[in-house]
DNA sequence: GAAAAGACTTTCCGCGCGTAAAAGAAATTG
DNA sequence: CAATTTCTTTTACGCGCGGAAAGTCTTTTC
């Protein structure tokens, strides 16, 4: 088609024959205009392509459509499951998702809520890094912005917290591994980032002295990010040292669990539980890959999808009531046992 | 502090004792006021922390400082790592990565592109879906944007393509298989999405004809993206019906190859080469859990760090040159043969 | 059918900054 | 020291749109 290019919502509005305010309504807003105005606008829309320049629009509007979504590591599947989730239901709602990952650095967190808020998000989704975290700018972003945090508790900080029940999932797991075995050791890394761990590690203790058991703990060391090398390295140490007092393991969460797995197969150590098995592993997480595991890997399962639906849900309704924080709304789902086959 | 917030350039300016203009020259670099000038506005700076607002900033600006990087899906590792590795690189180089993923889904990628296309980015490095991808929209959007593919080859699109050389890389390990075992079957999904796969498939019929064996290619069903959910399954089937020709299977990517061990193992047969085995299993990308499966997975590791490196290396001299593409440059980069215990 | 309510048009100003031109001040040069 | 070059200031305009105010037109209501 030959027709001119337009630029501006001006020489829209000339070639749509409605004036320039009112599709700058609809544009706000399409059921904010009359039906048949609607359908004149959309007719020159499909003529001409014209779509208004987003940091124009930005510049005069007080809130942006824009929601940030930051996790601490994106190549983790677990938090790129998440975000998945929560950018599905940010598009569905008419936002615009942008999404970020700390890498595991607080400096790179920093610097993400820095050029967030220079973007002026309407809401914000943060996982912090936990621990490593920089609670007084997390803090002072969270006065700013709208954010409902997720996954790491932060206490006291944003408008909401949406994570899991590790109480409940830890307890379940380790009454099922009792029940059906030898008492679990703990493996966990040991100077744990996240504070879901420090959480495992106490439900676990509190589990097993309600059951009766003496607890054991092993810490794996290990860079920032990478727990299959830190559970393959420890988990061939315990093996090769025979350091487990049982022959159970529950894993502070699946990759872990994945390592620990990697070094008993090297180690020729059989793994599942009955007759004929040497070693039961269990994890935490119900991780993409759990299931493609060898064995296939007996976990807790997060409800992902709900913790995204609630936190989507809480941002958005505080969005709409204009209400900040009186009282912080914190949400744990519980988790599923999934019995499979290594423990 | 009780200083009064700044909220304009101007006002900053003021309390700075520097003329508007020259504030502005400063923050679009540094470098370009003098030294003594610099210092005053960096003074300024960290008493009163100002930062200008991003949306007048662009709204004037021909061009952002804004890359965006979209992959076809995130949740997937291999990408998720290549991303990584290209938002580091932006960020040194001073531009501000946005990622998307496509999740799969052709017209979330058309919608991408197109929200990607108002943002006025700087340049993109896009890993279209594939064959699914609308061709015309992604080359359209190439046409207005300064556009580095990397990954999936859209022929002729884009200003550049940086990937892998299957050819090599499949010869490689059809090539070592051969030398120390059974030719292997080439285990595939389908309907592959991703060009690669296509040619993966035609360089290992060349290379078996080359070896003078007889190729033989299994094609496993399922959804899009779910590489270990077919691997299983198709492995489950082929391995209940004795299909397979010889021991040895190659599987087009290692995500199948997780899928594809899981199958082995719930059938008993022991994965590795040497007396005692029964099969042998490789993969191919060198996923990042590949060293953790049990046993530790053969394959053939793509240079990720040098696509990424590639790839922002050549957009970003596209971009000082201003030269739209008169020569397509065509990157692949051969893969190196990791050898682990499954074959 | 007249009055009320709603939707639209016209006009205007402002957002915060980029950028150009011309004039002034400072640093460099010989 | 004057002459030159380099940097800064002043002034002014424009980007594309949001949004308010007042008036005109259309639709609804009884």
């Amino acid at each position: 088609m030959a027709t001119p290019k337009i630029r501006t919502m001006e020489e829209f509005a000339a070639v749509s024959g409605i004036s320039r305010p009112t599709v700058s309504k609809y544009f706000h807003d399409p059921s904010s205009v009359r039906a048949s105005t609607r359908d004149r606008i959309e007719a020159a829309l499909e003529k001409y392509d014209y779509s208004p320049n987003i940091y124009a629009m930005n510049q005069n509007r007080r809130l942006t459509r824009n929601i940030g979504i930051v996790v601490p590591f994106l190549a983790d599947p677990v938090f790129a499951e998440i975000a998945r989730n929560l950018e599905t239901n940010c598009l569905a709602a008419g936002f615009s998702p942008i999404l970020y990952s700390s890498h595991g650095a607080a400096e790179l967190e920093n610097d993400i809520l820095d050029s967030l808020r220079s973007q002026r998000p309407a809401g914000v989704f943060l996982a912090p890094l936990g621990c490593k975290s920089d609670r007084a700018q997390v803090e002072k972003f969270c006065d700013q912005v709208p954010t409902v945090l997720f996954d790491s508790e932060l206490e006291g900080i944003g408008e909401a917290f949406v994570g899991s029940n590790n109480f409940q999932s830890i307890g379940l797991i380790v009454e099922y591994l009792c029940r059906t075995g030898e008492p679990p050791a703990l493996f966990e890394k040991r100077n744990p980032a996240n504070p879901n761990s420090r959480k495992r590690r106490l439900a676990y203790t509190a589990a097993m002295e309600a059951l009766g058991h003496e607890p054991q703990v092993i810490q794996a060391d290990g860079d920032g990010w990478d727990f299959e090398g830190a559970g393959y390295s420890e988990g061939m140490r315990v093996i090769t040292e025979r350091a487990l007092q049982t022959d159970t393991v529950l894993c502070s969460n699946d990759r872990l669990a994945i390592g620990f797995l990697a070094a008993a197969h090297e180690k020729g150590l059989r793994v599942g539980r009955g007759y004929g098995y040497a070693l039961r592993v269990a994890g935490h997480d119900d991780h993409p890959f759990s299931r493609y595991t060898s064995p296939s890997l007996t976990t807790v399962a997060q409800d992902y999808a709900s913790i995204a639906e609630k936190s989507v849900e809480t941002l958005f309704r505080r969005l709409e009531s204009g209400s900040r924080s009186e009282d912080r709304e914190v949400t744990l789902y519980d988790g599923k046992l999934v019995m499979r086959r290594s423990a």
